[in-house]
RNA sequence: GCCCGGGUGGUGAAAUUGGUAGACACAACGGACUUAAAAUCCGUCGAGGCUUAACCCCUCGUACCGGUUCGAUUCCGGUCCCGGGCACCA
């Protein structure tokens, strides 16, 4: 039983192979692949549903994905929040992060404002341990996605607790440094924390700072990379240990989003505070040491900021203590005043699914005045995207359609409006897989029984981009729709390919209102220096230069994307597949060229010419058992490694490109093999049915024909994968390399049995060694058993 | 900036567990076939040196610097460059 994830092209895109047909290809080459394999599949009773499609935009997907959910709204797994975002004061919209660069919009020197709206989220955060612990059973994803969600997930232990001041005020912050504290010198807050707000009541140029501060992206990256500035709020709180008096500074790095919109600083041992510290002349107070280490104010070292050596000093009775006992001690002591306590925390934060857009499935919430927020009922379901719809470029057209949002209360039956909001289409995204296995089902997202049977998948496929937020959002979906009891397991996806990003370079235009205008690499000549680097592009419509962006993923963003299409129409879809899959490991990322196509075609006309010459007098059976030349069984030994390598290539490895390779050297190896006694033609045939099977399914339609010509009255989809022959992969003697001090300096062909001890007598024997040893002794000789003998000299 | 990858001939790449660096191709060059072209076939193809008796041999070479090892493209430490992600492209 097989579901297929995928798209159509999977089978390969219709096209009408002219250029093989005119290599001497039979007349049933032409044919819609689709059409045909449909046909085919069908003929062949394999019971494939060709309706069990599963589209994401439909109102029946849509209704499940509501229905969904209002259930969880009404739970509390979802809620509604404010948040912060991206926001472009002239279109009056919400920014997406890859049109933020430096705090700076797409549009040449606008700044970006961040601005506080309201949003739904998902609870992430609930599932995030799970979520962690969930990747070590994922045996059959790679190792780097599973980092890469592990460090996003970014469980840490620290300790949280609280500043006091004025009135039993209490200042929270949470550190994972808490053996510092003894450094602290004073205390950051976000712009938006209360105290900075109080503070700057009475504070214009206080007031005036946090204003500022509200400009700029609140991409990750961008305040991690944008200069760090603060203001002294005036205000001091209280160290819970020490009782000092500590300043209150306002930091635009301080996110009111995360934690506690407030941290505490060590100049001493956190590079960040640091260099604040430096900038701003406050106090730095060393607290932690590494012996034999001095420790100066005037610049930063590594070792300052080092927990594995460090031990605390200058802090009073935690002096000596390293980083976990002084952790421990403090943590008590803080619990004891009622002002702290270890805590466990994410760095992941909960998923805001709002969006302005069109696109995207409606958000099922009623906003009542009298009754608040709710959820629209079942009955009411599906809320569909209105269809006339004339998009502006600013916000999002459903709310200034009245006649979308205009509606009534479900529970008091007055006068409402419907949130005009859409879902982010990662939602979509989320649970398709789970739909496909039950496409057709009315009274339900999916199908239990379904599910059941074909869920977790078995193999996913999709681009390396997806490591981090589809793949977690997919596997967050997931366990949401087990605790519904929808779905069996724990996880969606059981083996996880990613692909590299296959990259292009990119090219734009500034127009006049600021914005960029991206143009195709196909409609750009590009001058290149002698060493083949770009130095120049041109638009070839007017000839005008353009400007070169950077080398990037394929995306239609920025229209750098590449038709395989001139390909397909020049040389079919088989080469085009062929050629792709050849040029790189399915993981690697890949510059798109296509040089190198013709080889790709020159092979399969090989091929072709190959078992076209070998049917033309007439067909015989593959080789069984008997007498065969010494040549014969070389060639043998050779087809049975290559069958051997493929499999493991495709099933395993999935490196295709090797697979391939391993299939043009048996070829070649072929067409030296000129015997044609009967015998011959028979290890002849075996050796072309394997490659004709091991290349269907990269090169399915040449496969499908050149089968029908080796075994005519059979089909090629009957057929199971070659499987190496044991007997003939066993050969009496073996080559060893001979290495001189780790360098190759000979060969030594020995029996298969041979021992060490003659092995090695044999390679001291070795004219080379004798060479080099020139009347001395060796000094060692290392023997690896079917590989090699090193003689170190 | 942080997290994750990658960097090997003119080019795409291979070397799967530390064991022959450059498989398999592309491009280029030389040759055969041909009236000619296309197609096809054969050969050369990392850099440098040596020997023309030998298509034999030697040195260097996997971004850069250093280390571990009999042996390193592979492991360790550091540096540079490129790509992906950084929560509103999806």
């Amino acid at each position: 039983n097989v579901l297929m994830p995928m798209g159509w092209d999977a089978f390969g895109l219709p096209a009408e192979n002219a250029a093989m047909k005119s290599a001497q290809a039979p007349a049933q080459w032409t044919y819609d692949n689709i059409a045909y394999m449909k046909q085919q599949l069908k003929s062949l009773g394999l019971g494939i549903d060709w309706s069990r499609e599963v589209k994401t935009c439909t109102p029946e997907y849509y209704r499940w994905e509501q229905w969904l959910f209002t259930r969880l709204f009404e739970k509390g797994v979802i809620y509604k929040k404010t948040s912060t975002v991206n926001w472009d004061p002239i279109d009056q919209t919400v920014l997406a992060n890859e049109q933020v660069i430096d705090g700076r919009g797409w549009r040449s020197g606008a700044v970006v404002e961040k601005r506080d709206i309201p949003m739904y989220f998902f609870r992430i955060t609930q599932y995030a341990e799970e979520l962690l612990s969930g990747l070590d059973q994922l045996e059959g994803w790679p190792e780097q996605v599973r980092t890469m969600q592990a460090n996003w997930i970014g469980k840490s232990f620290g300790v949280r607790f609280a500043f006091t001041h004025g009135n039993d005020e209490k200042l929270w912050v949470y550190t994972t440094r808490a053996d510092t504290i003894m450094g602290v010198t004073f205390v950051a807050v976000a712009a938006e924390h209360p105290l900075a707000t109080r503070a700057a009541q009475n504070n214009p140029a206080l007031a005036a700072f946090i204003e500022e501060c509200k400009q700029g992206g609140v991409a990750e990256a961008d305040i991690a990379t944008m200069e760090k500035k603060g203001m002294d709020t005036g205000l001091k709180v209280t160290h819970p240990l020490t009782g000092e008096q500590v300043p209150v500074w306002v930091g635009n790095y301080v996110l009111m989003g995360y934690g506690e919109g407030a941290v505490m600083a060590v100049p001493a041992h956190d590079e960040r505070d640091f260099g604040f510290a430096k900038k701003y002349n406050l106090p730095i107070k060393q607290s932690i040491q590494v012996a034999g280490e001095a420790f100066s104010t005037d610049a930063w070292a590594e070792w300052y900021g080092d927990k594995e050596r460090g031990v605390c000093i200058n802090s009073g009775k935690y002096d000596g203590l390293n980083y976990s006992a002084a952790v421990d001690a403090i943590a008590a002591d803080l619990k004891a005043k009622d002002l702290g306590d270890k805590q466990v925390q994410f760095r992941l934060r909960d998923w805001g699914i709002s969006r302005q857009r069109y696109w995207g499935c409606p958000i099922p919430i009623i906003h009542c005045p009298s009754c608040g927020d709710v959820a629209v009922p079942d009955d009411q379901l599906p809320v569909v995207l209105p269809e006339n719809v004339v998009p502006d470029g600013s916000g999002s057209p459903l709310a200034k359609m009245p006649e979308f949002y205009e509606c009534t209360c479900p529970k008091c039956g007055g006068k409402a409006k419907r949130e005009t909001d859409t879902m982010d289409t990662f939602v979509e995204s989320s649970w398709y897989y789970a739909r496909y296995s039950s496409p057709q089902c009315t009274t339900g997202m999916v199908d239990k029984a379904s599910a059941q049977h074909w869920l977790p998948v078995d193999q996913y496929i999709g681009g390396i981009e997806h490591a981090i937020l589809h793949l977690l959002y997919a596997r967050f979906f997931h366990k949401l729709m087990r605790d519904e009891g929808l779905v069996p397991g724990d996880e969606p996806f059981k083996n996880l390919l990613t692909q590299g990003m296959v990259i292009a370079p990119t090219f734009y235009r500034e127009e006049s209102n600021g914005k960029k205008l991206w143009i195709n690499p196909a409609e750009v000549d590009v001058a290149t220096d002698e060493r083949g680097r770009p130095t120049g592009a041109t638009l070839k419509a007017d000839g005008l230069p353009v400007v070169i962006g950077g080398t990037e993923k394929m995306s239609k963003s920025k229209n750098n994307g590449v038709d395989p299409q001139a390909i397909i129409d020049e040389y079919g879809a088989d080469t085009a597949r062929l050629f792709m899959m050849f040029a790189a490991p399915p993981d690697q990322s890949l510059e798109w060229s296509d040089a190198g196509v013709e080889g790709a075609y020159r092979f399969l006309r090989r091929v072709w010419k190959a078992v076209s010459d070998h049917v033309a007098p007439g067909v015989v059976a593959a080789y069984r058992e008997g007498e065969l030349s010494t040549a014969a069984k070389a060639l043998r030994f050779q087809l049975h490694q290559t069958i051997a390598k493929v499999d493991d290539d495709l099933g395993r490895r999935k490196t295709f490109n090797t697979a391939i390779a391993a299939n043009m050297e048996l070829l070649n190896a072929l067409g030296k093999f000129t015997e044609q006694t009967p015998a011959a033609r028979h290890v002849m045939q075996e050796a072309l049915e394997a490659i004709v099977l091991m290349l269907a399914p990269i090169v399915p339609h040449l496969g499908q024909a050149l089968w029908s010509e080796l075994r005519p009255g059979s089909d090629l989809l009957d057929q199971a994968f070659p499987k190496a022959d044991p007997a003939a992969l066993v050969q009496d003697e073996i080559e060893l390399v001979i290495q001189i001090n780790g360098k190759l300096r000979g060969s030594l062909r020995v029996s298969k049995d041979a021992d060490k001890a003659t092995i090695e007598q044999l390679a001291l024997a070795h004219e080379a060694v004798v060479k080099q040893l020139a009347g001395g002794t060796a000094k060692k000789v290392v023997v690896v058993p079917g590989r090699l003998i090193n003689v170190v000299v």
